[in-house]
DNA sequence: ATGTTATATCATTATATAATGATATATTAA
DNA sequence: TTAATATATCATTATATAATGATATAACAT
């Protein structure tokens, strides 16, 4: 039997997998929480994250490759600013759903949650 | 100046990634998919989606640690269901998302995306 | 009890990727 | 032109993690 037909379209799922993963590291979710309050230059991201700015740009550059920021120049300065609202709509939405599962992602035992675990033992 | 104070609560973005993790990888995001359809057990799940019976074991460990999938044994069968509706909401307002920033991602030059590089050149 | 099936866990390996420091590019001003 | 500032890229390192094969556990049947 063929179980190929039954998968949702593979292609589809990696490309899926890879919009999340946009959001799937506190660093870059850090820039698009800070992004949903308007445009900033890099220089500003840099300031309010803390993050170095080499790791600010890689960031940037994997979420405008990605469409989710877009960039534009101002002399010296590039600004970016989320490129879709929709953004905002699905941080709400798994707002949502955290209040409730919040404690199972937080206790969650795989991943760099290892490291969280270190400072309580 | 302090600009700690302007941080979107840390805890909360890692939190919050983490959510996104679960999403983040194509496995899960294909098991997670054909849960969509309702509660499978994980012989199916292996079945389905061609995936290896450690590794499906693993991503749906993950995906329950995270409380995104709820477990319920049956005999020597163990099913798992999606454990909250918003989890769907948030996957139709990606897709609806992506219909727009699709190409973006897709030729995202970052990550995984290299992998697929290698046949187009 | 033994055997079979279903699932989970463990140890290992290979890969992906986040972060860093150094350097390059671009823009403006003097 | 040179200097200063803003941002991007490159090369490297360290870590995270996906996948695998082997093994363990659990449930049921005989």
């Amino acid at each position: 039997m063929d179980t190929e037909q039954l998968l949702p379209d593979e292609q589809a799922i990696r490309i899926k997998a890879k919009l999340f993963r946009g959001f799937a590291d506190p660093s870059r979710l850090m820039l698009i929480e800070v992004l949903r309050n308007g445009k900033k230059s890099v220089g500003e991201l840099v300031e309010i994250t803390g993050l170095s700015q080499p790791n600010v740009s890689n960031h940037l550059r994997c979420l405008a490759d990605c469409d989710l920021v877009k960039k534009e120049r101002d002399g010296r300065y590039i600004y970016y600013r989320l490129s879709d609202m929709r953004i905002t709509t699905i941080l709400q939405k798994s707002e949502q759903l955290l209040s409730e599962v919040a404690k199972g992602v937080y206790d969650c035992t795989r991943y760099e949650s290892a490291k969280e675990l270190e400072n309580n033992e």
